[in-house]
DNA sequence: ATAACTATGGTATAACATGGGATTTTATGG
DNA sequence: CCATAAAATCCCATGTTATACCATAGTTAT
């Protein structure tokens, strides 16, 4: 049994005309090693798709659960809105998944799909807004830590 | 046998005549392999049904034998109006439930139902209604945690 | 070199939502 | 205790969709 598990890399993969796409094989290793499943759902801030494992879900599901009034609204509705949005994505015996409509309109995905390592969750995305992505975010890590910067001409 | 139970997704069903909605599959599956059964009842803060396991609110029960603090008397008497409230709704061998007209009434159901997930529990809404209450939980998440508005420019 | 695994296309099968009708149960009054 | 009407439950049939299965080609590891 593996003690940790983490989301890593970046692979693109093909999309054909039902949806179907595989899932990265070290992603399925993890999933069948904690014998859990993935869930997928619209990222609340970005134009991609976020997945993570069930269980990380349960988490969010038993705090909410355990805190005092159940039948009150949920302090953080917004929380409340990933349940309504998610949904189990099981992958077929050669390892695919079948995204859905909804979720492909939401990051523009159509012939291709880049799966994006997040430590314990990960990222679909349309290969050119991940590249946009991409460059964003180094840009802004070189602004906030300029001793990276410094390093790149070494 | 499943480690997590999780309610999600937001599946839209047709009621007929009768009253018979079909309960989400995945949502069947649940009662299934934790061999429970489906409690609704109405919202006690929303124009909307709620429903969950049976063995979600015998918790509940039995957080009310353990009470004993005069803090959690309010906290009590709202648990108890949901049991007077809550009834079983077993599905057929097609997999649909008969929702009552007290449910549907207080709810605003009339040809379809929206089954929304919320994790340890689900809500059922007329359409149209759901539609209005998700806009007013997205925008008050979006006054309340700017940061999310900045990201979705990008 | 060969065996195991991967990604990917195509097809067959099973499951789902839904309409309609038949049968059984329930409530109510004779 | 039976009779009756209403209502709930069960069963069958259908089109649609998702899922399981098969096949191939390219990679990687042994």
């Amino acid at each position: 049994m593996r003690k940790v598990f983490l989301f890593m890399d970046t692979i693109c993969n093909k999309v054909d005309g039902k949806g179907r796409v595989s899932l990265p094989s070290d992603y399925r290793a993890i999933v069948k090693d904690l014998s859990s499943e993935i869930v997928c759902y619209r990222s609340l801030s970005l134009p991609c798709i976020e997945g993570c494992l069930e269980e990380t879900l349960d988490k969010l599901a038993a705090d909410i659960e355990n805190s005092t009034d159940f039948f009150s609204e949920a302090q953080d509705n917004l929380t409340n809105l990933v349940f309504g949005d998610a949904k189990r994505f099981p992958f077929d015996s050669t390892g695919r998944i079948m995204l859905s409509e909804k979720l492909l309109k939401h990051a523009g995905i159509t012939n291709e799909a880049v799966f994006v390592g997040k430590g314990r969750k990960f990222q679909i995305w349309n290969p050119e807004n991940w590249a946009k992505e991409e460059a964003r975010i180094r840009a802004e890590a070189l602004k906030n830590r300029p001793s990276l910067r410094s390093k790149e001409n070494e």
